[in-house]
DNA sequence: CATGAATGAGGTTTCATTCAT
DNA sequence: GATGAATGAAACCTCATTCAT
């Protein structure tokens, strides 16, 4: 069974020697401080003590408050990509392919919406660019291959480069979810990934394809 | 001819009192620092000394550090509200009208992109939920109406509520504005604007309707 | 009939040209609010406001926080004065004399309790060493001359300087005055002079003088 | 010996965790400022400055400018007060306890005139009054004792409230520390102490007591 | 290693005083 | 001359980060 929740994965950069337990606790309070306020409001005192931590224990371990938020965002991004490339097995129809694309992300963060607050809303954009890893997600990098493959086959639009469709499937994602949060988190999010999806899919396929 | 720059529109609140040239020092000082920098990292006094004025001139004048961005902020999104109903006049066809929401929305970030690295990027949107004005979004009311318009008449997918195609429309103009800056701000925005705009039209225009 | 509110006399100073109805309400003020604060913590707009005037205006006439004050101090302490050499006139003995001089003050101080608290309570001595009407202060000196005579005359101590002799009785009417104050303001004041002044005496009194 | 210096007695309040040399240092720099300065003009910067530490760690220990002066002085009054009561020990006779009481006082004083000028000249009294343990002064609830007794065995004048007789001690020894630091501090306060005691003596005694 | 104290930066607030109208 | 806006200083407060134990 695919990995869900964010203390499934094991912890990344200097944390692991972080004890289990500890680290479950901290992740926790990661995720309740940095969902709930704005980057600059969250205080890690206040996550150390929900962690049961001191808090120079999270300085000696991330570095930052940065560093810390980078960490656990990383563990749960891990997580999403793992599930991603679990969900994307044995699909071979491209179609269907972008579909559970869609899917597995509005899926993830409605289960996960601290996770999704915390990427697209109560952290700047601007922060993310200065976490390395951010540039190198692997899942962006597998999706954008497989979106050159359409536009090869003549099945996705091909006057834009790859990457352009790729904003358009993460514009989407991002303002979804924000819209979703906004509203007050209602319908189910991933109920309605069918029928965004095929909007999305009529923005990105080839328009001169014979139907 | 339309306004363009910020400083063309008359400010809000409480500023009414400061004056002008001042009130342009400060403008292009708060431009220049929040769009730099992250809310967070932008600092007041720097602004201050950049601008010429005191520190608690801009206190008095704008309560806090939100208060003086948002002030800001809003007569920007005031001049470009007020350009695109400029633009908006006349056009009658529903397309052509979004494809003119899209453009003159491209084009006000290309050449405003300080204003559009501040809405997008430095200042976390959970920030903006604080500010007032925020939902009170007259352009978005005015989109608002022309979709549900478009919906009625069957031109425009009806399947999903007009929120939905506003949030595509929305996404798009972050994402391909954001992904303009990360890419280093090579080719023009606004020249993208119509094959974007092809693709979203495809996306949200009624799938079932005779072509 | 002897002056005795400070608003009979004339200001002091630059403030000569003060609308005299602006004058009286200004004095109010001062002495309401210098009265009840901390010198420090007594705020000139609030001042301004309860007597009308713009804070500008006050500064143009007394240049200062502490010239505001003096200079009304100034016109109080002359009143006293001027009392005091009223009360004087026409007592020949000694103690008779020096048991008025007591009375003057705290008969004064108990109908002006206001300008005892600014005089004794509110302001740090070492702010008045600051006034250089502080230091020639007449009453003093007209006093001192009269305690001089007595130690001549061998009625009065005179192992010690005269200045001792003030002392002692300035410090017997601040304190009396502070204590009455901080004791709830029950007991006339005046009443007690007697009975004080009367230990006063014997303490001031050239001991070996035949009885 | 008895403990004369300050620093002598241990720190009160949350300061029992300061390190003792910073303490110390902080110590001198709050008997600095403080003495010289009206207590608004003392600038808590300036005190962090001398004593070589953060003005951050001065208020997280003391919470305000009043509470960092109320500290000292809590642990300078002390002080006296423990030497008070280590000088007063064997003494039977009530005149020269009387006696002791005051040249301790004048002598506390003149070796440590910083503390005398911030008690009673730099300081305005209301803001003492703002301290709880301004009213609590052990010394003079022993002193009041003492005076008491005085009175109830016909040697000390008891047509007054014992607390009287506390006035005009303490009026007598802040006025001549007052006048003493006026007048430039140029003979010695405690020799002082005998001819003015006998004074403050004749004051108080019951005049009615056979001789 | 883990911890709490100290630090420095900077947001917020209040005011005496000065400037410009 | 009278006024309100602007200024600069400093109290106050919070917090990320560093230091020292």
């Amino acid at each position: 069974m695919p990995r869900l929740l964010p203390s499934d994965t094991p912890p990344s950069r200097s944390a692991e020697f972080l004890d289990p337990e500890v680290h479950r606790r901290l992740e926790a309070a990661v995720l309740d401080v940095f969902s709930q306020s704005d980057f600059h409001r969250a205080n890690i005192r206040t996550i150390a003590k929900m962690a049961g931590i001191s808090f120079t224990t999270i300085y000696r371990h991330y570095g930052s408050k940065e560093g810390l938020l980078f960490s656990f965002v990383n563990d749960w991004l891990r997580g999403l990509t793992e599930r991603m490339a679990d969900h994307l097995q044995g699909i071979e129809d491209l179609k269907e392919k972008l579909r559970k694309f869609f899917w597995v992300q509005l899926d993830y963060y409605e289960r996960n919406p601290g996770v999704g607050r915390i990427i697209f809303m109560t952290v700047p954009i601007t922060t993310w660019m200065g976490d390395k890893t951010f540039a190198q997600d692997k899942m962006i990098h597998l999706f954008l291959d497989t979106l050159r493959q359409g536009q090869a086959a003549g099945v996705l639009n091909s006057r834009v480069r790859a990457g352009v469709l790729v904003d358009i499937f993460n514009g989407m994602v991002q303002r979804t979810f924000f819209m979703w949060v906004y509203r007050g988190q209602n319908e189910s999010l991933a109920a309605q990934a069918n029928v965004l999806f095929e909007m999305l899919w009529r923005a990105i396929e080839n328009p001169e394809r014979p139907a």
